[in-house]
DNA sequence: ATAGGGTTAG
C-alpha cells in the first residue's frame, strides 16, 4: 500500500495542474496521517517551483488531515508566506511553530527571521534571534539577520552583528559576506568594503565565485570602476554573472564604449550572453546612439526567445528612443503587453528629448488615467519634456502636483528641471526665487540651469551670480566656464571672456581633446586628431586622401553652391572627424548602410563637412552630439533637436 | 529533505 502511495505522489508532483497535485497528494497521504514526510516532500516541490499560494493551501490541508508539521515543514511554509506578502498568516504561523515545539530549530528560526524581515518587522525578527540562547552560536541565524538588516538599509546593525560574531567566535561563511557586502555601497563605506575584502582574502573564501562577484558589484556600485576591473581581470574563472556584473556596471557608470568592448570579449571567450547581458549592452547602445548594434541585438533576442522579457523590452524602447527612432520605440512600447512604470518613463522621455513634449504630456496623462502611480524618476522626464517643448504652465502644474497629489517630495533634480522650465520661458526672476525657496541646498545642476537660461535671454548680471554659485559647487566642470565665456562673448564683453580664460588657466582646466568615434560591427573606434594608433591607420589615411581627391572631381562642376561645399570639404573639419569619417567610408559598402557617429563637436564646420561628404556616397550618416541627432543623406541634413 | 546569497531596464 505504501509503495503505491509513493508512486502516486511522485507522478502527480510532475503534473503542471497543481490543484490535482494537491488533491491527489492529500488523498494519498490521508491514510498515513501522522507522518509529515510525504507532505514535506510535496511542500518542497511547490516551494521550489514558486507556487507559494498552493503551498499554503497544501499546508492547510495537511493540518486538516491531522498530520503534525515538524522542523522540515516550517521553512517551506514560512518562505511561502513571506513571498506572498501575507503578514497575517505570518503571525499565525509563528504560533504554529511554537505550538509544535520547533521554535529552537535553527532552520525554522532562520526562516522566521527572514520572513519577518520581508515584512519589514525588524523588531520581531530580532526577537526571534534574541529569544533563544542557542541562536547566538549559530552562523545561519546571524546570516539571516545580517542580510535582513542590510537589505532594509540598516547596514550599521548588520555590521555590529558581524562584529559580535567575530567577538563570540562564531565562524562566518560565504553567505555572511554576501549578506553584508552590498551594504558597503552606501556612500562613505567603501573603505569598509575593502577591509572586508582583505578579511575574505585571508579566510580562503575568495575562491567562492559568488563572493568574488559580490565584491565586484560592490565596487561597481560605488563607482570604483578601475578597482572592479582589476578584480574582474584577476578572477581565475569568470562565470556569466561576473561578465554581466562587469557589463552592467560599466553601463551604469556611463562607460558605454567599454560595455561594447567587453561584450565583444565575452563572445570571444565563448560565453553565451543572456538577458541580463543584453540589458546592459542595449542601455549602452542608447547612450552611444548606436542604433545599428541595437537592431542586431533585437534580432538576436527574437532568435533566442527573449522577446517577452520586460527588462529587455524597456531597454529596447529606451535604446530606440534615444537613438532618435521614435517610430520603432513607439511600436515596441505599443506592442508590450504589460507596460510598467519604466516602459512609460522610457517612451515619455524619448518624446521629450526629441522635442515632442506634447506627446510626452499626452502619454503621461494617459498613464495616470490607466491607474499607474508616477514616481520621482518619471517626473524628471515629464518636466524635462515640458521645458523643451515650451509647455511652461503644464510643467509648473505637474511640479505642483508632485507633492499635493502623489506625495512625492521633489528632489533637487526636479528643481533644476523647473528652473530650466522657467528660465527658457524667460521668467528668470521667478526661477531665481524658486531656487531661493528650495528646502534643500541647491546643487550644481540647479544653478547651471539658471546659467543656461541666462545665456538664452542674455542676462549677464544674473549669469555672473549663477556662475559664482555653480563654480563653487563644481569648480572643475568646464561646461560652465565655456557657458559664461559665451555669454560674455554674446554681450561683446571682451574683458569678461578674457577673465574666464584666465580663470580656467589658473585652475588648470583644459578643454577636452577633441575626439570622434564610429561604431562598426559591435566595436567602437575612437579617433583623436593626428591619431595613428588605430590598427588600420594606413588604410584610413589612404581613404582620407581619396576624400581629398573627391574635391578635384567636384571642382570640375560649375555650380556655386557645390563649389562652396568643396571648399568646406577641403578646409574645415578637425582631423579627428575626418579620420572617423574616413574609417566609416572604408568599411561601409552596402547601400543600406547607416553610419552612426558620435561626435562631441559636430558644430559649424564639421557639420558642413559631413554634409558635403554625404553627397558623394550612398550612405546615411547619423551623427550625435551633445544636443542633437544630425541625419545626413545625399548632401542634405535634417536635425532632431533634443531641446 | 529544511534557511541565508552573487548579475537586469527609465
Amino acid at each position: 500500500m505504501s509503495r503505491l502511495n509513493l508512486t502516486l505522489c511522485t507522478k502527480t508532483a510532475l503534473l503542471p495542474q497543481t490543484n490535482k497535485t494537491i488533491a491527489a497528494a492529500a488523498a494519498a497521504t490521508s491514510t498515513s496521517a501522522s507522518t509529515g514526510g510525504k507532505w514535506n516532500t510535496e511542500l518542497r516541490e511547490l516551494s521550489k517551483q514558486g507556487q507559494y499560494s498552493q503551498a499554503l493551501f497544501f499546508y492547510r490541508q495537511m493540518l486538516r488531515s491531522g498530520a503534525t508539521p515538524n522542523a522540515f515543514t516550517f521553512p517551506f511554509i514560512l518562505k511561502s508566506s513571506a513571498a506572498l506578502s501575507l503578514p497575517l498568516p505570518a503571525f499565525q504561523l509563528h504560533c504554529h511553530v511554537i505550538k509544535s515545539g520547533c521554535h529552537s530549530e535553527p532552520f525554522v528560526q532562520t526562516a522566521l527571521i527572514s520572513m519577518y524581515f520581508k515584512f519589514c518587522l525588524l523588531g520581531n525578527a530580532y526577537k526571534v534571534f534574541d529569544g533563544s540562547p542557542d541562536s547566538r552560536k549559530l552562523t545561519v541565524c546571524y546570516n539571516a539577520l545580517i542580510s535582513g538588516y542590510v537589505q532594509k538599509a540598516r547596514f550599521l546593525n548588520g555590521l555590529l552583528l558581524f562584529r559580535e560574531m567575530m567577538v563570540q567566535g562564531v565562524p562566518f561563511n560565504a553567505i555572511t559576506i554576501l549578506g553584508l557586502v552590498p551594504g558597503c555601497t552606501i556612500p562613505g563605506h567603501l573603505d569598509l568594503g575593502r577591509s572586508l575584502f582583505c578579511l575574505v582574502l585571508k579566510s580562503g573564501l575568495k575562491s567562492d565565485l559568488a563572493v568574488a562577484n559580490c565584491f565586484l558589484s560592490m565596487y561597481l556600485r560605488c563607482g570604483s570602476v578601475d578597482m572592479a576591473r582589476r578584480l574582474f581581470d584577476e578572477l581565475p574563472e569568470k562565470g556569466l554573472i561576473a561578465w554581466n556584473a562587469m557589463i552592467s556596471g560599466y553601463s551604469q557608470n556611463g562607460l558605454a564604449k567599454e560595455v561594447l568592448d567587453l561584450y565583444h570579449d565575452m563572445q570571444l571567450s565563448g560565453l553565451c550572453p543572456d538577458e541580463v547581458t543584453f540589458v546592459g549592452v542595449l542601455s549602452s547602445c542608447a547612450n552611444l546612439g548606436a542604433q545599428r548594434i541595437g537592431l542586431e541585438i533585437e534580432e538576436k533576442l527574437e532568435r533566442r526567445g527573449f522577446g517577452c522579457n520586460p527588462f529587455l523590452k524597456n531597454a529596447l524602447i529606451s535604446m530606440y528612443a534615444r537613438c532618435g527612432n521614435l517610430v520603432k520605440a513607439r511600436a515596441t512600447f505599443d506592442a508590450m503587453m504589460h507596460k510598467n512604470l519604466v516602459s512609460w518613463t522610457a517612451i515619455i522621455g524619448g518624446y521629450g528629448m526629441h522635442g515632442h513634449g506634447e506627446v510626452s504630456v499626452e502619454l503621461f496623462d494617459q498613464m495616470i488615467q490607466g491607474g499607474i502611480k508616477p514616481d520621482k524618476v518619471i517626473f524628471v522626464s515629464v518636466l524635462t519634456a515640458c521645458s523643451h517643448a515650451g509647455l511652461t504652465q503644464k510643467g509648473l502644474d505637474y511640479f505642483d502636483s508632485m507633492e499635493k497629489k502623489y506625495n512625492l517630495k521633489p528632489s533637487s533634480e526636479h528643481y533644476s528641471c523647473v528652473v530650466d522650465l522657467l528660465g527658457r520661458a524667460g521668467r528668470l526672476v521667478e526661477a531665481r526665487k524658486l531656487i531661493e525657496s528650495m528646502p534643500m541646498e541647491p546643487d550644481g545642476p540647479v544653478w547651471g540651469a539658471l546659467l543656461g537660461a541666462c545665456k538664452i535671454h542674455k542676462d549677464v548680471d544674473l549669469a555672473e551670480l549663477a556662475f559664482d554659485k555653480v563654480v563653487e559647487l563644481e569648480p572643475r566642470n568646464i561646461g560652465y566656464y565655456v557657458l559664461l565665456s559665451n555669454i560674455y562673448s554674446d554681450a561683446d564683453n571682451e574683458e569678461g571672456v578674457l577673465r574666464v580664460r584666465v580663470m580656467m588657466r589658473e585652475r588648470g582646466l583644459k578643454k577636452d581633446p577633441g575626439y570622434s568615434y564610429v561604431e562598426y560591427k559591435g566595436r567602437t573606434h575612437l579617433f583623436m586628431a593626428g591619431d595613428r594608433s588605430h590598427p588600420q591607420t594606413k588604410e584610413i589615411y589612404a581613404e582620407l586622401k581619396k576624400l581629398e581627391a573627391l574635391k578635384i572631381k567636384y571642382g570640375e562642376q560649375e555650380n556655386d553652391e557645390l563649389k562652396r561645399d568643396q571648399a568646406i570639404v577641403n578646409t574645415a573639419a578637425l582631423h579627428s572627424e575626418r579620420l572617423a569619417i574616413a574609417f566609416a567610408l572604408l568599411h561601409a559598402n552596402t547601400e543600406t548602410d547607416i553610419l552612426v557617429i558620435k561626435n562631441l563637436r559636430i558644430c559649424g564646420d564639421c557639420h558642413l563637412f559631413v554634409k558635403a561628404v554625404s553627397k558623394f556616397v550612398n550612405y546615411q550618416f547619423v551623427v550625435r552630439d551633445a544636443t542633437r541627432f544630425h541625419h545626413f543623406k545625399g548632401g542634405t541634413c535634417s536635425c532632431n533637436d533634443y531641446w
